[in-house]
Formats: C-alpha cells, structure tokens, sequence
RNA sequence: GCCUCGGUAGCUCAGCCUGGCAGAGCGGCUGCCUCGUAAGCAGCAGGCCGCGGGAUCAAAGCCCGCCCGGGGCUCCA
C-alpha cells in the first residue's frame, strides 16, 4: 500500500470518466473539501485488512501533530505499478474510510475506478507532506515512512523521491571521477557549489551583499505596495536591465531564433497546460476572471509549444527555433524563498526553444548554444571563473553519448559537476547549468539547456519527415542567461567579491549608467565642460556633469562611489591643453592624461558590439532626485 | 508554511531590557565657500516609533494578532 498524504488548504476533485466496470456510482461534479489531510492511497497486491488499519491509525496519530481532524481517501493508482486487484482494493479502501470514522475523523472519500481531475493546495510545512507504504512481509506489516517534500500529481514526480542521484566530477577530458575521489584543490567555488547541490550546505547568517547594493547604487529596491519578489527599477536599474534584455535578444536573434511574444496567462483547464503545469512542481499565481481560472506563466514554454502545434513545419526548417523575452514569468515562490534578486516573483526570462528532429541534430544544437550561452555569459561580465557548470544526465545517456559529453567538458575546460541518474524522471534527458557562487557560498543558475523527450507528444507538437510522416521533434529549452534580474544579482555579488580583496568594484562598462563623469572645477567652467559632454553624448558615450556646488574632493568621493569607471576634472589647465585628467577605475582610480579623442576612442573600442541607450536621468546632477537615500 | 532576528526622520541606526519631553550621523533645504582628484562650514525643516487591538494614570518601550524585510528549515523543473 502507497500513500501519499498532504495537508491542504483545499482540494477541488471532479470525477471525469469511469475507468473499470466496477467503478462505484458518482455525480460528475466538482467537491471542494478545505483544511484537509488528502491520503492519495494506491492499494498493492498482497495488501489486507490489517494494513488498511495500520494505515489509518498512522493517519490518526498524524492528525493529532496537524491539530486537524479531516482527511480525503483518494484512491490513485498511479502511486504503483504493482496494483491488486480492483475489488480487492476498492474493498481495502472502504474498511478504511470505515475505520477512520469510528475513529472519530470526519471522513471524505473520492470515489473509485474514475479518472478525476483534481486541484489542490498543499500547505507549506515540513511536515505537510508525506509518503508511505506499506508492505506484507512475513506476516506482518513493515512500515517505510519518508518526509519528502514533492507535489503529488504525477508518476514522474514520484519516482524523485526513490531516484537516487550520482554525483561525480566530469573532467575536461570527459572521465567522470566520482565525487569523494576528486581533488578540490584549486576548485574552490566548484566545491562550494557541489557542496551546495549535494548537502543543501548554509553556513553564513548574513544579508546577501547584494541587497544593499541594488539598493544604494539606485537600481532596484523592494516595492511593499506589490507581493515580495516584485521589484521596482530606478531609472539605472531599468538601464542596465533593459540593456541586458537587449543583449541577450540581440544574441539570440543572431542565433537565429525568431522572436515572438506570447500572452502571460494561461487557461488552467487547457488540457495540454494542466498536464504539464502538473508535472512542475513550482507554485504558480493564479488569478480568476469571469468563469474562468487562469494562472500566470513561470515560463515561456506554453505559449511557445501552443503557437508551434499550430503551426506547419518539416525537416527541412528545423532545427526550428523560437526566442521569447519573457516579461515577466512568475513564480510564487514560498516566502521564506525570495531573496533580494536572486529569486524573485516575477522575472525577466529570455527563453529558447529549438524544435529538432533526431538526437544527433539536438546533440549538434545543444553544442551551438553551449557555446552560445557561455558567450553571453562573459559578454554580460560573468567569465568562466566565475560560475561553476554542472550536467545532468542518465546513465544509458552517457554510455552512448560518452564522446559528446566529453566535448561539452572540453568546450567549457574546466571540471564540471556531473548527477547521474539511473533512469529518467523529469522530462529531460540532458540538462545542463550555470551557477554563480555568491558570498554567502549559494548557488542560483543562470543558463541552462535541456532536451525534452515529452513536451512534443504533450502538446502534440509535430513535423514532417522526408518520407512524409508525421513525428514528434526532441525540443531544447534554453536559456542563454538565465533571467537577467539574476544576472544583475551575479554583477553585484561579483562587485561586492572585488571590494572584499581590496579591489575597486565596479559594473562593465558597457552597463554602467554613467560612464563618464565630468567635474567642472568651479561654476565658471560649466559651460565649457557641456560642449565636452555633447561631444562624447554624440558618440553614444553616457556622460553627466557633476555641476553641484559642492567640493570637488567630495564629488569625486560620489562619483567613486557610484562606480563612475572615468571621473574627469574640468578646470583651466584642460581648457588650456586641451589634455584631460582622467581618473580610470578600472586602472585602480589612477589618474591618466589623454584627449578627449583617444579617450573617447578607447571607451567606443570597449563598447563595441554592446547595446547603448542614452543616459535615464539628467545631464546635470543637480537636476536629478534622490530615489534612495 | 514553520523557526528566528528585525521594522524608530528620505537613508543607516541609537533609545526598548528597567514605561514618564522623540535622538544621532548621513541626505534634503537655506546661506557662506568657487575649490585641483574619496566627506568644507553654519543654520533650518523633517516622525502615525510598521499596522491593529489590549493591560496601564501614562507605551516607541509591556502583552496579543497582522503586515513587511533579513537569516534558517524545505525546495528549485
């Protein structure tokens, strides 16, 4: 006997269609039962009356902890590939709810032999969700119990709690060490990451550095009017995001993706949708209108899958591939979860789907955006010291496809971490991701790549083959950045790292709001120091003017705290020479002679092959509010 | 969701334990200073002490509930 046992807020269940001859009698309308233990229970071959008890009286005693006196039998088969006999279990089941009442629990059952569509709410505590069999051994009656946290829907789910990961080192040359064998030495942040994938290891008890960060530098902060993990943006913050969403599209576009956009609500009850929806164990917003209820995307995966079932395509157009900035996606992640923007509520998610016909094109794809991905990442600053990789695969994937997975170490040429899973459960057969390792030794992912083996048939995505026949195309989910708030998180928490060694922080060039900084030694000299400005604007050069009356030592001081990369002081003797001094942060504030011209020269060279958007605020600082501060 | 810490001026925070006039620094505004590479000087304004309830002659402070944030548990397709 299985059972799945979960405290709910709610449970609505709906019987669809019988499904055996003996199925009981029942009206084909929804229940809604509210505070509830649902006992999702799969009665096994051998199973008997003892159990069944046994059973109930371990439900009792657990009622008792939840302070809650309301459970929901509701028989599932899908918990076992090992079923008795259907009139055997319905009978089992029946002495169950039978036993429970004369136990004193207010007892509800849903009814047996139909397929039911059900909805449920799942508390959140630890103990909020169980799993448990029971199995006739020798006479009596062994009882596995596991805490396990997972939604209950689906088969697959299920068998993450049995499935067991393999954790090993793959190296550059593509030998996989087991984990315990590898030297760390020289692999610190790996460590720390495999640590964190593996033991779920917290140390520190410290706010993420990047918190105040986003904060002070006015780029983004907390929105108490709205629901956590939904940010505002300041006009820089909406500046370096905007040219990151701009970047990475660009990218994509160059990839050969076709940008579309989709809606960022769905139809809960789309048959297709709920399935899948069922089959992702992230909690969703969901939100009603009119009659119907409608959940808010986590990703752009359904309406990309909905506009290409629609759509007409062969061999011939594949690898078929569509791009979606998604704007936001939304997750409702538990509250204790949201955290500054590392994990948000609702995100930016740029999202790659390629349609391919076979394993060799999506091996030959999954490379090209490999590459792509690890491209984007440093363009955006983020070099390959400082994320760690890990891939996950089956094991049979590996054994055919060992020279293929050697190629992805040797692109990356660095040891990566590799879970190995002795079958397949989620819905991929490859995956691979990024992880930045911050200061508080966390990991968050940033790109990933999957090949999904189940979507097409779900969605009943088809192509045409030469032969003229239709099949289900393998589709990679890409995300060449992760959601660029993340990326935002990983620039801050890498600044915060630089500051730590001693180091001047500072964003890229290309994503700093300011970049060029112009102080006029005193009033009289403004004007002047606008013509400059107006010829550097002209050249796509973000550029302000400090014109404020205070000190020039403490402008400069605000200016190097705003992570200004080139502060230039204005006064007579660069009028006169036409040279200016130019304070270069990047070459550790030390102050530099040049022209105007090289340096503009030397900061369009640095931003080649970037995005530009002009400066978000006013050219003067004297003209501009303090959002935070 | 649970555990835990916090929420006082725009920001950072002290005051709370032991109830008795609401505080500091930064920022803002005004004035002086017009400056040569990381904080010039002075004055003024600024408060629903997170929100709601309770006990008290009296609450920022004590008690209860809620909201928001940090950290932890749990989890991440």
């Amino acid at each position: 006997m299985r059972i799945l046992q979960l405290h709910s807020n709610y449970i609505v269940y709906k019987p669809v269609k019988k499904e055996i001859s003996i199925a009981e009698e029942a009206a084909k309308e929804e229940n809604r039962v509210e505070e509830v233990v649902v006992l999702f229970t799969a009665i096994e071959a051998g199973d008997n009356s003892a159990m069944a008890k046994q059973a109930i009286d371990d439900v009792h005693a657990f009622l008792q902890n939840l302070k809650v006196n309301r459970i929901l039998l509701y028989p599932f088969a899908h918990l076992s590939s090992n079923l008795s006999k259907p009139s055997e279990a319905l009978k089992l089941i029946k002495e169950m709810e039978a036993h429970a009442k004369q136990k004193g629990i207010e007892t509800y059952r849903a009814p047996f032999g139909w397929t039911k569509q059900f909805t449920l709410s799942i508390k959140g505590h630890p103990l909020a969700e169980q799993s448990r069999s029971y199995v006739a051994e020798a006479g009596k009656t062994k009882v596995q119990q596991e805490v396990k946290e997972e939604e209950p829907v689906s088969a697959a789910l299920k068998a993450e709690d049995t499935l067991k990961s393999y954790w090993h080192i793959l190296e550059t040359d593509g030998s996989l060490v087991p984990i315990e064998e590898f030297n760390f030495k020289g692999h610190t942040n790996l460590k720390k990451f495999s640590q964190y994938e593996i033991k779920k290891a917290r140390a520190v008890t410290q706010m993420p550095p990047h918190v105040p960060l986003m904060k002070r530098l006015e780029i983004a902060d907390y929105e108490p009017g709205s629901d956590p993990g939904n940010l505002r943006w300041y006009p820089k913050g909406r500046l370096i995001k905007s040219l990151l969403e701009q970047f990475v599209t660009a990218e994509m576009i160059g990839y050969g993706a076709m940008e579309v956009e989709t809606p960022v609500m769905y139809d809960f009850n789309h048959p297709s949708l709920s399935d899948y929806l069922n089959r992702f164990p992230a909690r969703q917003y969901l939100l009603q209108s009119e009659d119907k209820d409608l959940f808010l995307r986590f990703a752009a995966c359904f309406g990309q899958f909905l506009m290409v079932h629609d759509a007409q395509f062969s061999y011939k157009q594949m690898p078929l591939k569509l791009y979606e900035l998604t704007r936001y996606s939304f997750r409702r992640e538990k509250s204790g979860e949201v955290c500054g923007l590392r994990r948000l509520r609702a995100f930016t998610m740029p999202d790659c789907h390629a349609f391919c016909t076979d394993l060799e094109q999506a091996k030959q794809e999954f490379k090209t955006r490999f590459n792509l991905c690890i491209s984007v990442l440093g363009n955006i600053g983020l070099s390959k010291d400082d994320y760690e990789i890990a891939l996950r695969f089956t094991k049979d994937f590996y054994e055919e496809n060992k020279e293929f997975i050697a190629e992805l170490a040797e692109i990356y040429g660095k040891p990566l971490l590799a879970e190995v899973w002795k079958e397949r459960f989620f819905y991929f057969r490859l995956k691979w991701d990024a992880n930045f390792v911050d200061n508080q030794d966390k990991a968050a992912a940033l790109s990933t790549d999957q090949i999904d083996v189940e979507n097409a048939k779900r969605y009943d995505i088809t192509y045409v083959n030469e032969k003229g026949e239709k099949l289900n195309p393998l589709i990679l989910h890409c995300s060449p950045s992760g959601a660029i708030e993340r990326c935002v998180y990983a620039l801050l928490e890498k600044a915060y790292k630089t500051q730590q060694k001693g180091e001047l922080p500072m964003l890229p060039l290309w994503l700093s709001p300011t970049q060029v900084r112009l102080i006029p030694i005193s009033d009289g000299f403004t004007e002047k120091v606008e013509e400059i400005a107006k010829k550097m604007a002209a050249k796509c050069i973000r550029v302000d003017i400090d014109d404020r009356s205070a000190t020039l030592q403490k402008r400069i001081r605000e200016a190097e705290m705003e992570w200004v990369p080139y502060v230039i002081v204005v006064g007579q003797r660069e009028l006169e020479s036409g040279v200016l001094s130019v304070r270069d942060r990047e070459a550790h504030g030390k102050v530099q002679k040049m022209k105007l011209d090289e340096l503009m020269a030397t900061v369009a060279s640095k931003l080649e092959g970037k995005p530009f958007k002009t400066l978000p605020l006013p050219l003067y600082l004297s003209k501009r509010p303090q959002f935070y501060g």
